[in-house]
DNA sequence: TATAAAACTTACTCTTGGTTAGTTTTTTGT
DNA sequence: ACAAAAAACTAACCAAGAGTAAGTTTTATA
Protein backbone atom coordinates (compact mmCIF):
# COMPACT_ATOMS: atom_id res chain seq x y z
CA UNK A 1 0.00 0.00 0.00
CA UNK A 2 2.58 2.38 0.67
CA UNK A 3 4.73 1.95 -1.98
CA UNK A 4 1.82 2.79 -4.41
CA UNK A 5 0.91 5.66 -2.00
CA UNK A 6 4.78 7.18 -2.40
CA UNK A 7 4.06 7.05 -5.95
CA UNK A 8 1.05 8.91 -5.75
CA UNK A 9 2.44 11.79 -3.33
CA UNK A 10 5.32 12.11 -5.83
CA UNK A 11 3.23 12.12 -9.00
CA UNK A 12 1.13 15.15 -7.23
CA UNK A 13 4.03 16.95 -5.84
CA UNK A 14 5.28 16.40 -9.72
CA UNK A 15 2.35 17.86 -10.88
CA UNK A 16 1.47 20.70 -8.78
CA UNK A 17 5.33 21.49 -9.31
CA UNK A 18 5.04 21.43 -13.49
CA UNK A 19 1.61 23.68 -12.98
CA UNK A 20 3.59 26.06 -11.26
CA UNK A 21 6.67 26.22 -14.13
CA UNK A 22 3.89 26.27 -16.75
CA UNK A 23 2.20 29.94 -14.93
CA UNK A 24 5.63 31.13 -14.19
CA UNK A 25 7.55 30.66 -17.91
CA UNK A 26 4.28 28.91 -20.17
CA UNK A 27 4.35 26.14 -21.81
CA UNK A 28 7.22 26.42 -24.36
CA UNK A 29 9.66 27.66 -21.66
CA UNK A 30 8.62 24.50 -19.07
CA UNK A 31 11.59 22.12 -18.86
CA UNK A 32 11.68 19.17 -17.04
CA UNK A 33 14.83 20.58 -15.11
CA UNK A 34 13.08 23.67 -14.03
CA UNK A 35 10.36 21.56 -12.90
CA UNK A 36 12.24 19.10 -10.91
CA UNK A 37 14.17 22.70 -9.02
CA UNK A 38 10.81 23.63 -8.35
CA UNK A 39 9.91 20.31 -6.95
CA UNK A 40 13.46 19.68 -4.99
CA UNK A 41 14.29 17.13 -6.94
CA UNK A 42 16.33 16.41 -9.79
CA UNK A 43 15.27 15.90 -13.79
CA UNK A 44 15.86 12.14 -13.57
CA UNK A 45 13.21 11.87 -10.81
CA UNK A 46 10.58 13.67 -12.89
CA UNK A 47 11.15 11.13 -15.68
CA UNK A 48 11.29 8.25 -13.10
CA UNK A 49 7.44 9.26 -12.37
CA UNK A 50 6.47 10.27 -15.75
CA UNK A 51 8.00 8.49 -18.61
CA UNK A 52 7.75 11.50 -20.92
CA UNK A 53 7.23 15.37 -20.84
CA UNK A 54 3.47 15.04 -22.84
CA UNK A 55 2.40 12.46 -19.87
CA UNK A 56 3.85 14.85 -16.86
CA UNK A 57 1.45 17.62 -18.83
CA UNK A 58 -1.23 15.70 -19.43
CA UNK A 59 -1.21 14.91 -15.18
CA UNK A 60 -1.13 19.05 -15.06
CA UNK A 61 -4.13 19.15 -16.79
CA UNK A 62 -6.13 16.18 -15.47
CA UNK A 63 -5.12 18.45 -12.20
CA UNK A 64 -6.28 22.06 -13.00
CA UNK A 65 -9.53 20.55 -14.30
CA UNK A 66 -10.83 18.03 -11.25
CA UNK A 67 -9.72 21.10 -9.23
CA UNK A 68 -12.45 22.75 -10.99
CA UNK A 69 -15.30 20.23 -11.14
CA UNK A 70 -14.46 19.95 -7.19
CA UNK A 71 -15.00 23.40 -7.03
CA UNK A 72 -18.41 23.04 -8.69
CA UNK A 73 -18.84 19.59 -6.34
CA UNK A 74 -18.62 21.63 -3.07
CA UNK A 75 -20.79 24.18 -3.76
CA UNK A 76 -23.38 21.79 -5.24
CA UNK A 77 -23.56 20.91 -1.50
CA UNK A 78 -25.47 23.65 -0.61
CA UNK A 79 -27.42 24.37 -3.73
CA UNK A 80 -30.94 23.76 -2.83
CA UNK A 81 -32.77 24.71 -6.06
CA UNK A 82 -32.23 24.72 -9.76
CA UNK A 83 -31.88 28.40 -9.25
CA UNK A 84 -28.86 27.75 -6.37
CA UNK A 85 -27.41 24.98 -8.61
CA UNK A 86 -27.17 26.57 -12.15
CA UNK A 87 -25.79 29.76 -10.21
CA UNK A 88 -23.56 27.10 -8.42
CA UNK A 89 -22.20 25.84 -11.78
CA UNK A 90 -21.19 28.97 -12.52
CA UNK A 91 -20.12 30.89 -9.82
CA UNK A 92 -17.34 27.96 -9.26
CA UNK A 93 -16.03 28.07 -12.63
CA UNK A 94 -14.92 32.36 -12.22
CA UNK A 95 -14.02 32.17 -8.14
CA UNK A 96 -10.59 34.20 -7.90
CA UNK A 97 -9.10 30.58 -6.38
CA UNK A 98 -8.88 29.36 -9.12
CA UNK A 99 -10.43 31.87 -11.99
CA UNK A 100 -7.15 34.39 -12.20
CA UNK A 101 -4.66 35.48 -14.28
CA UNK A 102 -1.73 33.28 -13.28
CA UNK A 103 -4.34 30.00 -13.76
CA UNK A 104 -6.21 31.36 -16.91
CA UNK A 105 -2.55 31.61 -18.46
CA UNK A 106 -1.46 28.40 -17.28
CA UNK A 107 -5.01 27.01 -19.04
CA UNK A 108 -4.08 29.09 -21.77
CA UNK A 109 -0.81 27.66 -22.12
CA UNK A 110 -1.83 24.06 -21.53
CA UNK A 111 -5.03 23.63 -23.97
CA UNK A 112 -2.56 23.78 -26.65
CA UNK A 113 -1.45 20.45 -25.97
CA UNK A 114 -4.32 18.97 -26.39
CA UNK A 115 -4.84 18.53 -30.35
CA UNK A 116 -1.30 16.44 -30.13
CA UNK A 117 -2.20 14.66 -27.00
CA UNK A 118 -4.52 11.67 -26.64
CA UNK A 119 -5.05 11.69 -23.16
CA UNK A 120 -4.88 15.72 -22.27
CA UNK A 121 -8.33 15.50 -25.06
CA UNK A 122 -9.86 12.59 -23.31
CA UNK A 123 -9.55 14.85 -20.62
CA UNK A 124 -10.83 17.81 -22.07
CA UNK A 125 -13.53 16.34 -23.83
CA UNK A 126 -14.94 14.44 -20.38
CA UNK A 127 -14.71 18.02 -18.93
CA UNK A 128 -17.29 19.35 -21.84
CA UNK A 129 -19.48 16.60 -21.53
CA UNK A 130 -19.50 17.24 -17.79
CA UNK A 131 -20.16 20.52 -17.73
CA UNK A 132 -22.45 20.76 -20.06
CA UNK A 133 -24.65 17.78 -18.83
CA UNK A 134 -24.47 19.59 -15.05
CA UNK A 135 -25.80 23.02 -17.08
CA UNK A 136 -28.46 20.61 -18.59
CA UNK A 137 -29.76 19.15 -15.58
CA UNK A 138 -30.62 22.59 -14.07
CA UNK A 139 -31.82 24.29 -17.28
CA UNK A 140 -34.52 21.33 -18.08
CA UNK A 141 -36.48 23.44 -15.28
CA UNK A 142 -36.74 26.59 -17.36
CA UNK A 143 -37.06 25.57 -20.68
CA UNK A 144 -38.02 22.66 -23.32
CA UNK A 145 -35.42 19.88 -23.81
CA UNK A 146 -34.62 21.18 -27.23
CA UNK A 147 -33.68 24.69 -26.23
CA UNK A 148 -32.15 23.87 -23.10
CA UNK A 149 -29.96 21.56 -24.87
CA UNK A 150 -29.12 24.98 -27.23
CA UNK A 151 -28.42 27.15 -24.29
CA UNK A 152 -26.61 24.45 -22.25
CA UNK A 153 -23.89 24.42 -25.15
CA UNK A 154 -24.15 28.21 -25.42
CA UNK A 155 -23.31 28.60 -21.91
CA UNK A 156 -20.15 26.07 -22.05
CA UNK A 157 -18.59 27.50 -24.62
CA UNK A 158 -19.21 31.29 -23.77
CA UNK A 159 -17.41 30.12 -20.10
CA UNK A 160 -14.34 28.59 -22.24
CA UNK A 161 -14.35 32.22 -24.11
CA UNK A 162 -14.35 34.15 -20.85
CA UNK A 163 -11.27 31.81 -19.63
CA UNK A 164 -9.74 32.29 -23.01
CA UNK A 165 -9.55 36.19 -22.57
CA UNK A 166 -8.43 36.44 -18.84
CA UNK A 167 -5.71 34.47 -20.10
CA UNK A 168 -5.04 36.57 -23.33
CA UNK A 169 -5.83 40.24 -21.94
CA UNK A 170 -2.79 41.75 -19.86
CA UNK A 171 -5.32 42.86 -17.21
CA UNK A 172 -7.20 40.61 -15.27
CA UNK A 173 -10.66 39.73 -15.58
CA UNK A 174 -12.70 39.88 -11.69
CA UNK A 175 -14.96 36.84 -10.79
CA UNK A 176 -18.06 39.64 -10.98
CA UNK A 177 -17.69 40.91 -14.18
CA UNK A 178 -17.28 37.64 -15.27
CA UNK A 179 -20.06 36.53 -12.85
CA UNK A 180 -22.03 39.54 -14.25
CA UNK A 181 -21.90 38.43 -17.73
CA UNK A 182 -22.70 34.98 -17.42
CA UNK A 183 -25.92 36.84 -15.92
CA UNK A 184 -26.43 38.42 -18.64
CA UNK A 185 -26.33 35.74 -20.79
CA UNK A 186 -28.94 33.90 -18.69
CA UNK A 187 -31.35 37.13 -18.25
CA UNK A 188 -31.38 36.66 -22.19
CA UNK A 189 -32.01 32.89 -23.22
CA UNK A 190 -34.14 31.95 -19.92
CA UNK A 191 -37.78 33.27 -19.56
CA UNK A 192 -36.88 36.22 -17.17
CA UNK A 193 -39.78 37.81 -15.42
CA UNK A 194 -39.94 40.16 -12.37
CA UNK A 195 -40.40 36.66 -10.26
CA UNK A 196 -37.47 34.58 -11.63
CA UNK A 197 -35.30 37.84 -11.97
CA UNK A 198 -35.63 38.13 -8.09
CA UNK A 199 -35.19 34.60 -7.62
CA UNK A 200 -31.91 34.66 -9.88
CA UNK A 201 -30.45 37.34 -7.77
CA UNK A 202 -31.40 36.00 -4.56
CA UNK A 203 -29.95 32.51 -5.45
CA UNK A 204 -26.68 34.38 -7.11
CA UNK A 205 -26.39 35.55 -4.10
CA UNK A 206 -26.76 33.25 -1.46
CA UNK A 207 -24.09 31.13 -3.61
CA UNK A 208 -21.43 34.04 -3.82
CA UNK A 209 -21.59 34.22 0.03
CA UNK A 210 -21.19 30.22 0.43
CA UNK A 211 -18.45 30.63 -2.22
CA UNK A 212 -16.55 32.79 -0.16
CA UNK A 213 -16.56 30.25 2.55
CA UNK A 214 -16.07 27.07 0.83
CA UNK A 215 -14.02 27.82 -1.99
CA UNK A 216 -12.15 30.83 -0.08
CA UNK A 217 -10.93 28.57 2.90
CA UNK A 218 -7.71 28.41 3.60
CA UNK A 219 -8.10 24.68 3.75
CA UNK A 220 -9.73 25.19 -0.09
CA UNK A 221 -7.03 27.08 -1.36
CA UNK A 222 -4.77 25.02 0.16
CA UNK A 223 -5.66 22.03 -1.78
CA UNK A 224 -5.66 24.42 -5.21
CA UNK A 225 -2.42 25.84 -4.98
CA UNK A 226 -0.04 24.43 -2.22
CA UNK B 1 13.53 49.04 -52.80
CA UNK B 2 14.53 45.33 -53.97
CA UNK B 3 16.41 44.91 -50.82
CA UNK B 4 13.81 45.89 -48.50
CA UNK B 5 11.50 43.65 -50.81
CA UNK B 6 13.87 40.63 -50.79
CA UNK B 7 13.68 41.11 -47.33
CA UNK B 8 9.85 41.12 -46.56
CA UNK B 9 9.06 38.12 -49.21
CA UNK B 10 11.54 35.95 -46.98
CA UNK B 11 9.90 37.05 -43.97
CA UNK B 12 6.16 36.09 -45.55
CA UNK B 13 7.64 32.94 -47.00
CA UNK B 14 9.13 32.09 -44.01
CA UNK B 15 6.16 32.40 -41.47
CA UNK B 16 4.13 30.62 -44.19
CA UNK B 17 5.68 27.77 -43.39
CA UNK B 18 6.38 28.42 -39.53
CA UNK B 19 2.32 28.61 -39.24
CA UNK B 20 2.34 24.93 -41.84
CA UNK B 21 4.67 23.52 -38.95
CA UNK B 22 2.49 24.92 -36.72
CA UNK B 23 -0.49 23.31 -37.81
CA UNK B 24 1.37 19.90 -38.54
CA UNK B 25 3.32 19.63 -35.46
CA UNK B 26 1.63 22.09 -32.42
CA UNK B 27 3.75 24.74 -31.41
CA UNK B 28 5.97 22.79 -29.23
CA UNK B 29 6.94 20.45 -31.57
CA UNK B 30 7.50 22.88 -34.26
CA UNK B 31 11.19 23.28 -35.00
CA UNK B 32 13.38 25.88 -36.42
CA UNK B 33 15.02 22.94 -38.18
CA UNK B 34 11.34 22.10 -39.48
CA UNK B 35 10.42 25.94 -40.52
CA UNK B 36 13.54 26.14 -42.42
CA UNK B 37 12.61 22.70 -43.82
CA UNK B 38 9.05 23.50 -45.16
CA UNK B 39 10.41 26.71 -46.46
CA UNK B 40 13.30 24.84 -48.26
CA UNK B 41 16.30 26.48 -46.72
CA UNK B 42 18.42 26.05 -43.63
CA UNK B 43 17.87 27.13 -39.97
CA UNK B 44 20.86 30.12 -40.24
CA UNK B 45 18.00 31.92 -42.72
CA UNK B 46 14.85 31.40 -40.57
CA UNK B 47 17.69 33.00 -37.77
CA UNK B 48 19.08 35.55 -40.20
CA UNK B 49 14.89 37.14 -40.69
CA UNK B 50 13.55 36.66 -37.65
CA UNK B 51 16.24 36.88 -34.83
CA UNK B 52 14.78 34.22 -32.53
CA UNK B 53 11.70 32.18 -32.39
CA UNK B 54 9.51 34.23 -30.45
CA UNK B 55 10.02 37.11 -33.15
CA UNK B 56 8.67 34.01 -35.93
CA UNK B 57 5.53 33.05 -33.94
CA UNK B 58 4.69 37.23 -33.82
CA UNK B 59 4.92 37.43 -36.97
CA UNK B 60 2.84 33.86 -37.77
CA UNK B 61 0.40 35.02 -34.80
CA UNK B 62 0.22 38.11 -36.86
CA UNK B 63 -0.37 36.80 -40.10
CA UNK B 64 -2.89 34.43 -39.05
CA UNK B 65 -5.01 37.43 -37.97
CA UNK B 66 -4.80 39.39 -41.04
CA UNK B 67 -5.81 36.96 -42.40
CA UNK B 68 -9.46 36.90 -40.70
CA UNK B 69 -9.48 40.60 -40.59
CA UNK B 70 -8.94 40.67 -44.58
CA UNK B 71 -11.93 38.36 -44.67
CA UNK B 72 -14.08 40.96 -43.14
CA UNK B 73 -12.71 43.45 -45.29
CA UNK B 74 -13.61 41.31 -47.95
CA UNK B 75 -17.12 40.76 -46.93
CA UNK B 76 -17.77 44.51 -45.83
CA UNK B 77 -17.18 45.52 -49.46
CA UNK B 78 -20.55 43.86 -50.77
CA UNK B 79 -22.36 44.47 -47.38
CA UNK B 80 -25.15 47.55 -47.62
CA UNK B 81 -27.16 47.15 -44.62
CA UNK B 82 -26.57 46.99 -40.65
CA UNK B 83 -27.98 43.02 -41.14
CA UNK B 84 -25.73 42.62 -43.75
CA UNK B 85 -22.46 44.26 -42.15
CA UNK B 86 -23.56 42.12 -38.87
CA UNK B 87 -23.21 38.69 -40.80
CA UNK B 88 -19.93 39.60 -42.81
CA UNK B 89 -18.27 39.91 -39.68
CA UNK B 90 -19.78 36.50 -38.22
CA UNK B 91 -19.57 34.31 -41.60
CA UNK B 92 -16.46 35.90 -42.35
CA UNK B 93 -14.91 34.49 -38.89
CA UNK B 94 -16.06 30.98 -39.23
CA UNK B 95 -15.88 30.83 -43.62
CA UNK B 96 -14.02 26.98 -43.98
CA UNK B 97 -11.15 28.61 -45.52
CA UNK B 98 -10.10 29.85 -42.58
CA UNK B 99 -12.19 28.50 -40.12
CA UNK B 100 -11.09 24.59 -40.08
CA UNK B 101 -10.17 21.96 -37.52
CA UNK B 102 -5.89 22.68 -38.65
CA UNK B 103 -6.32 26.09 -38.44
CA UNK B 104 -8.05 26.18 -35.28
CA UNK B 105 -5.70 23.96 -33.91
CA UNK B 106 -2.86 26.28 -34.72
CA UNK B 107 -4.97 28.82 -33.43
CA UNK B 108 -5.10 27.23 -30.03
CA UNK B 109 -1.27 26.81 -30.61
CA UNK B 110 -0.25 30.01 -31.02
CA UNK B 111 -2.14 31.69 -28.17
CA UNK B 112 -0.01 29.84 -25.43
CA UNK B 113 2.72 32.48 -26.66
CA UNK B 114 0.56 35.42 -26.12
CA UNK B 115 0.97 35.42 -22.34
CA UNK B 116 4.49 35.67 -22.89
CA UNK B 117 4.83 37.36 -26.03
CA UNK B 118 4.92 41.60 -25.99
CA UNK B 119 4.53 41.32 -29.94
CA UNK B 120 1.60 38.87 -29.48
CA UNK B 121 0.13 40.33 -26.72
CA UNK B 122 -0.49 43.70 -28.86
CA UNK B 123 -1.81 41.92 -31.77
CA UNK B 124 -4.07 39.95 -29.99
CA UNK B 125 -5.61 42.95 -28.22
CA UNK B 126 -6.03 45.14 -31.03
CA UNK B 127 -7.70 42.23 -32.79
CA UNK B 128 -10.45 42.19 -30.29
CA UNK B 129 -10.55 45.51 -29.94
CA UNK B 130 -11.17 45.90 -33.82
CA UNK B 131 -13.52 43.14 -34.21
CA UNK B 132 -15.31 44.63 -31.02
CA UNK B 133 -15.61 48.01 -32.81
CA UNK B 134 -16.73 46.62 -36.36
CA UNK B 135 -19.63 44.63 -33.66
CA UNK B 136 -20.40 47.63 -32.12
CA UNK B 137 -20.96 49.54 -35.09
CA UNK B 138 -23.49 47.79 -36.30
CA UNK B 139 -25.67 46.71 -33.33
CA UNK B 140 -26.14 50.06 -32.40
CA UNK B 141 -28.54 50.21 -35.43
CA UNK B 142 -30.21 47.42 -33.16
CA UNK B 143 -29.79 48.19 -29.31
CA UNK B 144 -29.28 51.50 -27.49
CA UNK B 145 -25.43 52.17 -26.89
CA UNK B 146 -24.94 50.42 -23.67
CA UNK B 147 -26.59 47.19 -24.63
CA UNK B 148 -24.96 47.32 -28.13
CA UNK B 149 -21.66 47.44 -25.97
CA UNK B 150 -22.74 44.12 -23.67
CA UNK B 151 -24.06 42.32 -26.83
CA UNK B 152 -20.88 43.32 -28.83
CA UNK B 153 -18.40 41.46 -25.96
CA UNK B 154 -20.77 39.03 -25.59
CA UNK B 155 -20.50 38.35 -29.17
CA UNK B 156 -16.31 38.64 -29.32
CA UNK B 157 -15.69 36.23 -26.92
CA UNK B 158 -18.74 33.72 -28.13
CA UNK B 159 -16.97 34.02 -31.44
CA UNK B 160 -13.23 32.95 -29.45
CA UNK B 161 -14.84 30.35 -27.34
CA UNK B 162 -16.15 28.64 -30.75
CA UNK B 163 -12.74 29.12 -32.21
CA UNK B 164 -11.29 27.23 -28.82
CA UNK B 165 -13.93 24.24 -28.88
CA UNK B 166 -13.32 23.75 -32.22
CA UNK B 167 -9.29 23.62 -32.00
CA UNK B 168 -10.04 21.28 -28.73
CA UNK B 169 -12.40 18.78 -29.83
CA UNK B 170 -11.21 16.03 -32.56
CA UNK B 171 -14.60 16.28 -35.01
CA UNK B 172 -14.66 19.28 -37.21
CA UNK B 173 -17.03 21.85 -36.51
CA UNK B 174 -19.08 22.84 -39.46
CA UNK B 175 -19.24 26.44 -40.70
CA UNK B 176 -23.27 25.88 -40.76
CA UNK B 177 -23.09 24.79 -37.30
CA UNK B 178 -20.86 27.77 -35.68
CA UNK B 179 -22.70 30.47 -38.05
CA UNK B 180 -26.18 28.80 -36.63
CA UNK B 181 -24.81 28.85 -33.13
CA UNK B 182 -24.11 32.43 -33.55
CA UNK B 183 -28.01 33.40 -34.83
CA UNK B 184 -29.09 31.52 -31.61
CA UNK B 185 -27.39 34.27 -30.04
CA UNK B 186 -28.50 37.11 -32.14
CA UNK B 187 -31.74 36.20 -32.18
CA UNK B 188 -31.94 35.78 -28.45
CA UNK B 189 -29.71 39.45 -27.79
CA UNK B 190 -31.41 41.42 -30.75
CA UNK B 191 -34.97 43.02 -30.91
CA UNK B 192 -36.02 39.67 -33.16
CA UNK B 193 -40.26 40.29 -34.54
CA UNK B 194 -41.10 38.63 -37.52
CA UNK B 195 -39.75 41.40 -39.69
CA UNK B 196 -36.32 41.63 -38.09
CA UNK B 197 -35.94 37.65 -38.47
CA UNK B 198 -36.61 37.76 -41.83
CA UNK B 199 -34.54 40.65 -42.43
CA UNK B 200 -31.39 38.49 -40.75
CA UNK B 201 -32.15 35.69 -42.90
CA UNK B 202 -32.03 37.28 -46.39
CA UNK B 203 -29.18 39.03 -45.16
CA UNK B 204 -27.43 35.79 -43.58
CA UNK B 205 -27.95 34.24 -46.92
CA UNK B 206 -26.83 36.62 -48.98
CA UNK B 207 -23.66 36.89 -47.62
CA UNK B 208 -23.08 33.34 -46.98
CA UNK B 209 -23.58 33.31 -50.82
CA UNK B 210 -21.00 35.87 -51.58
CA UNK B 211 -18.72 33.92 -49.03
CA UNK B 212 -18.90 31.34 -51.06
CA UNK B 213 -17.74 33.13 -54.25
CA UNK B 214 -15.25 35.74 -53.07
CA UNK B 215 -13.42 33.73 -49.96
CA UNK B 216 -13.99 30.78 -51.37
CA UNK B 217 -12.15 31.72 -55.00
CA UNK B 218 -8.82 30.40 -55.77
CA UNK B 219 -7.49 33.77 -55.60
CA UNK B 220 -8.21 34.01 -51.87
CA UNK B 221 -7.46 30.56 -50.73
CA UNK B 222 -4.01 31.05 -52.41
CA UNK B 223 -3.85 34.26 -50.30
CA UNK B 224 -4.38 32.13 -46.82
CA UNK B 225 -2.79 28.40 -47.73
CA UNK B 226 -0.07 29.02 -50.32
C1' DT C 1 33.27 49.90 -60.41
C1' DA C 2 34.47 50.22 -55.65
C1' DT C 3 32.20 49.92 -51.37
C1' DA C 4 28.73 49.12 -48.20
C1' DA C 5 25.01 46.46 -46.83
C1' DA C 6 22.21 42.71 -46.88
C1' DA C 7 21.61 37.55 -47.72
C1' DC C 8 23.24 33.38 -46.83
C1' DT C 9 26.38 29.43 -44.91
C1' DT C 10 28.96 26.83 -41.65
C1' DA C 11 30.68 25.42 -37.59
C1' DC C 12 30.19 25.86 -32.92
C1' DT C 13 28.01 26.25 -27.90
C1' DC C 14 24.93 25.29 -24.45
C1' DT C 15 20.36 23.65 -23.08
C1' DT C 16 16.81 20.24 -23.28
C1' DG C 17 14.30 15.82 -23.57
C1' DG C 18 15.14 11.30 -23.09
C1' DT C 19 18.01 6.69 -22.28
C1' DT C 20 20.70 3.47 -19.78
C1' DA C 21 22.92 1.24 -16.37
C1' DG C 22 23.70 0.98 -11.90
C1' DT C 23 22.71 1.96 -6.54
C1' DT C 24 19.80 2.45 -2.61
C1' DT C 25 15.54 1.91 -0.32
C1' DT C 26 11.12 -0.25 0.43
C1' DT C 27 7.93 -4.06 0.12
C1' DT C 28 6.68 -8.68 0.55
C1' DG C 29 6.50 -13.83 0.85
C1' DT C 30 7.93 -17.23 3.89
C1' DA D 1 13.12 -11.82 10.78
C1' DC D 2 15.15 -11.90 6.29
C1' DA D 3 16.08 -13.00 1.47
C1' DA D 4 14.33 -11.75 -2.97
C1' DA D 5 11.94 -8.68 -5.74
C1' DA D 6 10.27 -4.37 -6.85
C1' DA D 7 10.29 0.32 -6.68
C1' DA D 8 12.78 4.89 -5.96
C1' DC D 9 16.48 7.33 -7.02
C1' DT D 10 21.19 8.90 -9.23
C1' DA D 11 24.59 9.94 -12.61
C1' DA D 12 26.64 9.73 -16.81
C1' DC D 13 25.49 9.90 -21.26
C1' DC D 14 23.27 11.15 -26.23
C1' DA D 15 20.83 13.42 -29.97
C1' DA D 16 18.35 17.34 -31.22
C1' DG D 17 17.17 21.90 -30.33
C1' DA D 18 17.88 27.26 -30.04
C1' DG D 19 20.93 30.62 -30.63
C1' DT D 20 25.95 32.83 -31.91
C1' DA D 21 29.75 34.16 -34.33
C1' DA D 22 32.58 34.58 -38.03
C1' DG D 23 33.01 34.21 -42.55
C1' DT D 24 31.47 34.18 -47.82
C1' DT D 25 28.49 35.46 -51.50
C1' DT D 26 25.18 38.36 -53.54
C1' DT D 27 22.88 42.76 -54.22
C1' DA D 28 22.43 47.72 -54.00
C1' DT D 29 24.32 52.22 -54.46
C1' DA D 30 27.37 56.36 -54.74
Amino acid sequence: MRSKSIRSIRRAELSRAAFEAVVQFGLRRTTLDKVGAIAGVSKGVVLHHFKEKSALLEAVFRRSNTLLSESVVELYRYAETPYERLWAIIVANFFETIFNRRVCQAWVSLISEVPHNEGCQRVQIANNERIRSNLMHELKHFLPEGEAEKVARHLGVHIDGIWVRAGLLPAPVETDVAVSEMEFVISKMLPFDEISAAKHKNARQKIEKIANIALGSKAFKDKVMQ
